[in-house]
DNA sequence: TTCTAAATTAATCATTTGATTAAAAAATTT
DNA sequence: AAATTTTTTAATCAAATGATTAATTTAGAA
């Protein structure tokens, strides 16, 4: 009894909020009118702040949401000191790729909120140590005392991740990007823990 | 007389344009106001509409200038046959790097861009040749002809360009980042071209 | 079954936005 | 110097936007 009703409220709630997803992932926040939004869901207008209370507050929880799967991702990867460096490679290669060829709108949604709202993004990531302090980075550090294991964090980052958010115009570049980009990005699954091998041994 | 009219003219023109440049590289097109540019101006809100026509017009003036700056950079060094592929890396890092440190916000506004007008993006580079027929492309090939050429160009550009797009990620990740970014960026320079070629050697 | 609470609807609101207008001021031309 | 053109100004407009409202419908509790 009580369990259908919850069902119902949660099914018209959820409904808002994967229309509200799909189109700030799309559009962003300002160019997203809460109309839009509506009318994504298939519902009434009134209710997005019936149930969410303002465009802001949905736009904030969507964040969240995504700010989440970004990073939840990494940090714990990166913390874990009972992996090997080769074994972090592999596995943030592997993962990033994957998720964001399901997810390819997700880089530049996630660039732009780190943005436009950095304390946010900060608070977020409250809990975590910082990069310097992980396990990865005392590995690199072994494993190239030379270079700031920064440096290779950033490196790894990049090679995962620039590739989606710069689709648009490498497809205009190289069409042949264009044609055969999954492929591409499924070969950096192996390519960029490789590629991350031969940087480590450069001084 | 004629001139100074012609210099006068220009200068209001001039006076809106760059309040244009810098509000929309912060904002974005979306959340960019008429009012905010005239403010930024120091002009009367009508003379946007006086000089440019419409907001949008205006925006794609800006868009056109800053996506020319960004690939005008980089079409001609990858098109030149005389210089060798070290070289072309060596440029490209050394441009691109130093280019972006004086103007932060370009990755994000391009990516932004690319994104949201792909057709306008894809007729600004008509005329250019496509990756594959470059010099760059072909120096790539022969460097290693088991990895495709696309790969390497898309890990040079990941490796010059992310980490400005990615920098209030970074610094919250790692807040050493955020104190010696730019001193990263300058080592940047030196070492993107040696990871390259380290990457080159991958089969 | 009745009453109450929650969800939904369509209309409306108050504010904001890009754009227009008409008048005045400034610059240029005759 | 007068006439004409261009630039600037402040007010206004028409449409759009996030949000609110009141009525109705649906669901749940008594």
């Amino acid at each position: 009894m009580a369990k259908k009703k919850q069902q119902d409220a949660l099914s018209s709630e959820e409904k808002i909020k994967e229309a509200a997803r799909k189109v700030f992932m799309e559009k962003g926040y300002a160019a997203t009118r809460t109309r839009d939004i509506a009318e994504a869901a298939g519902m009434n207008l009134a209710l997005l702040n019936y149930y969410f209370r303002s465009k802001e507050k949905l736009f904030e929880l969507v964040m969240q949401e995504k700010l989440s799967s970004f990073f939840g991702l990494m940090l714990p990867i990166l913390q874990d000191p009972a992996s090997s460096l080769d074994d972090k490679m592999h596995t943030i290669a592997d993962r990033y790729i994957s998720m964001l060829m399901a997810n390819p709108d997700l880089p530049l949604f996630v660039l732009n909120a780190m943005r436009n709202a950095p304390k946010k993004f900060a608070a977020m990531l409250k809990g975590a140590d910082h990069l310097l302090q992980s396990a990865f980075a005392q590995q690199l550090k072994e494993r190239n005392p030379d270079v700031a294991p920064e440096q290779l964090f950033i490196n790894m980052m990049s090679l995962c991740i620039f590739p989606f958010a710069m689709r648009p115009g490498l497809e205009v570049i190289s069409p042949e990007i264009g044609a055969t980009f999954n492929a591409l990005m499924e070969e950096r699954k192996k390519l960029v823990p490789k590629w991350m091998r031969a940087m480590l041994k450069v001084k």
